[in-house]
DNA sequence: TGAAAGAGCAACTAGCTGGTTGCACTTTCT
DNA sequence: AGAAAGTGCAACCAGCTAGTTGCTCTTTCA
């Protein structure tokens, strides 16, 4: 099985994808609101947007693809909330690339001063 | 001045802009290699990416458009390094999009518990 | 001095993105 | 039953993105 093979190269994958779907001012609004906790409908969140529905369903796509948005249709809407776990995922990766830098840095200034 | 008028739309096209470049594959192991905290020219960079040099120039280009990457000129090379403010900042963006979350949930299941 | 290495600039391309509009379908409400 | 609200799907479009190639310029080094 080479799972272990691509799992390095999918988890790549995968948070590219995620922080491209935070690559746009639209989708970060949308996810401030739905930090609210309160589930909305595709009508609700695209209302004060100077957007056309369609827009904001494709940007909800896109959070969704990424894991970061799931939709529970109910009667004839359907409401979005948000799903926190690739947000964290990504956090934590960014957390490591600073400490990695800080390490770095660290271990250069101390060869210097040997 | 329209300065603080300003602030809050133009803190979300910068944030936009860094998600966005640290949305591509590329891009994020060009930072994993500048996590090493040694500047580095563009020819090391683009060694083992099968991609060319160009590509890896334009996708630095976008890194330091962002702000996360600095570039000095050294005899014929230019030799790139890491800039973590810009990602630091970005992670606590995301910090705080998860606490609010929490804190959503956890106002609302109290909320049901009354 | 002259070849090789490193980089910059410009032009060009295919494919993706973000947006629109038009139409059809289901659910709700009077 | 019939209008209105909320979605979904498809087609279409302009602009951006990621990549390439070709050429030129500077720096290094034998």
């Amino acid at each position: 099985m080479s799972n272990e093979r691509r799992s390095r190269s999918d988890a790549l994958k995968t948070r590219a994808s995620v922080f491209a779907a935070l690559g746009d001012e639209t989708r970060l609004s949308v996810l401030t609101k739905l930090c609210s906790g309160v589930p909305q409908s595709i009508s609700r969140l695209t209302a004060g947007t100077n957007l056309s529905r369609q827009a904001v369903t494709k940007h909800l796509r896109v959070l969704a693809n990424a894991g970061m948005v799931r939709s529970v249709r109910v009667g004839r809407e359907s409401l979005f909330e948000l799903e926190p776990q690739p947000i964290e995922e990504v956090r934590d990766y960014l957390d490591q690339v600073s400490k990695q830098w800080d390490d770095a840095l660290a271990r250069l200034k101390s060869h210097v001063e040997e």
